[in-house]
DNA sequence: TTGTAAGCGTTATCAC
DNA sequence: GTGATAACGCTTACAA
């Protein structure tokens, strides 16, 4: 019972079986309702028994369609972009399409590279994460007149299609709603921002909205870490060595935050009374673990589907919007008033 | 500045321009050693100045080789399967491959559907999720002759290349630490068990050290929700309905844990003292979070490159270990016994 | 409504 | 080492 590898049934061997033409196989299977319902069922029996499966690349060589769409994003270690995709995954698989994923651990190169395999593989649009790439993906694009859309971006200039946030305003949102509350002594544990926007917009939005009220955050406060738990933890063992400790930290993730807040726990530290911890919610789970956290919501899963139907709406050549800038919540779970000390 | 649509070069362009078949750039491109110094060069300048990107299902359709690998998994909503993908994934693009990704809600029948999608996209090989499957997708396997490989699975009766964990010898193990604490008063908060062998092993593992000691864990006190947050508190909130509150509640995995962590904050039950908190650390976080914890922790991202050396092994017509159980490891975080009292 | 046949852009098998 | 050329399995004019 072991040697049963009789190939794969072709569009052939259908055609065969139902004695009717390769071309009337092929209709009845891509465009049912141009066949006649008599033959159409002969054909789909046949199928049927033969376990026929269609040759992909072979479609897509003769159709030039291949029904894919790539996925470009820097990591899945942690799950801030998995809501993302899953929504994406899910918008195109209803739409009859299928997902090329690939990642490049925040590197250029590799995700220029990883780009490029996609595009190659003959994915029919791509999903990019952020608005700072390599010119050769850029590149790429036009000459192979790639539909695209940015994701977690949104781009000033409103040179490419986008669907985003306003990471800066989020981080305006969350240090004005900290000044609100008094506080004047600020640090912030942030994520890298090496070849991340999203982490530099959110840190230039602290310092933008601060600096309307003369504080500046000095480099000893503005910790950069991996968005883990134990860098949380050691972002504000690190911003608290300082000889004034901050009244307030703001978090560049969620998962910094709740790192942070353990910390806070470890050290005998009370949330939020003895100091005031913030973040942005990237995964939608800092609000539900720690009452305490004041944050700023993405909506992600969204933001998913909306680069899904861009892209399925421009492969069916419908004109569609190139810009989205989804809206922010600032949720404030509780109120911590800066200490009246000093 | 618009209109530079200049169609894609094709092999045959870069043939022209290098002044050689097609034949020798194919090989070229594909063999460098097989050509001289000399017209490797010509070539490879020619195909960088044209840009030229080679067309994925020409050559696919030509080489009966894709180069990529599908992998089908329940849900990418929570970070649960994000490690083993991940790893997977940076595996497979080290060695010039490709992840096609697909997930299926825990429905049978879509997972049967993006089965067939991939294998019609040519995938050279499969991951799949568990044991339990649709025969659909064992007899497409089986017919395509397509190598794969189940991860988060252990396949008892070794007719399937595997590589996972024992859920059963952790649900035991986790059951028996607190047998040996002195607990007697059990509670589950499980995972839903329909269409989920990891959740029904976890809970079938519990029962089965427990009743060694002739407990059975009633109907009201084994409550199935979905791996969230809110599913955790919720649970927790049913298991302590019943007359008899259980002195410890084992969690189908961390999320659900960690709700259930923050129900006994915010209902004033002290952890571990007024109820032990145990849980299965599917994300790898609970114990950062909460130190009180006490998990079973599984290699996840060791399974996702398990998985992918397994089948670029056999895409490689090398022999492989068919079957991989991976060591799971009790954390225990925190030691609550049992309360004297009753 | 159905059939015929010409591609689609590579790779692979031969000769040379 | 290199060049013709026949597949690869399907879609799609165009004809019938």
């Amino acid at each position: 019972m072991k040697t049963r590898s009789s190939k794969a049934a072709r569009l052939e061997d259908v055609a065969k079986l139902a004695k009717v033409s390769t071309a009337t196989v092929s209709r009845a299977l891509t465009l049912p309702h141009k066949v006649k319902a008599r033959t159409l069922e002969r054909v789909q029996q046949a199928a049927r028994t033969l376990g026929y499966v269609a040759h992909g690349a072979a479609r897509a060589l003769a159709s030039r369609r291949t029904h894919t769409i790539g996925a470009v994003v820097p990591t899945l270690d942690n799950a801030i972009f998995a809501n993302t995709i899953q929504a994406l995954q899910r918008t195109l698989d209803a739409a009859g399409y299928v997902l090329l994923l690939a990642s490049h651990d925040f590197d250029a190169d590799i995700e220029a590279r990883v780009t490029r395999t996609l595009i190659e593989r003959g994915v029919d649009g791509l999903v990019l994460l952020g608005t700072t790439h390599h010119p050769d993906i850029y590149r790429m694009l036009e000459s192979h007149n790639l539909p695209y859309v940015l994701t977690w971006a949104f781009d000033e200039s409103g040179n490419h299609p986008c669907v985003g946030f306003d990471n800066r305003a989020a981080g305006m949102c969350i240090a004005n709603h900290l000044l609100d509350l008094g506080h004047r002594r600020f640090a912030m544990v942030s994520g890298i921002t090496a070849h991340n926007e999203r982490a530099q917009e959110r840190l230039a939005g602290v310092r933008e909205a601060l600096s309307a009220h003369d504080i500046a955050l000095s480099p000893g406060s503005v910790i950069e870490k991996p968005y883990t738990h134990s860098g949380g933890r050691e972002g504000l063992r690190e911003v608290l060595k300082g000889n004034e400790a901050p009244t307030a930290v703001i978090c560049g993730n969620d998962v910094l935050a709740i790192g942070a807040i353990a910390e806070c726990h470890a050290q005998g530290l009370k949330v939020p009374d003895d100091v005031s911890i913030t973040g942005f919610d990237d995964m939608e789970m800092a609000s539900l673990i720690s009452p305490a956290l004041t944050t700023v919501r993405f909506p992600t899963a969204e933001m998913g589907v909306y680069a899904a139907n861009h892209l399925l709406a421009r492969l069916d050549d419908r004109s569609v919007e190139l810009r989205n800038k989804l809206p922010t919540e600032l949720i404030v779970r509780a109120s911590a008033a800066a200490p009246a000390r000093k």
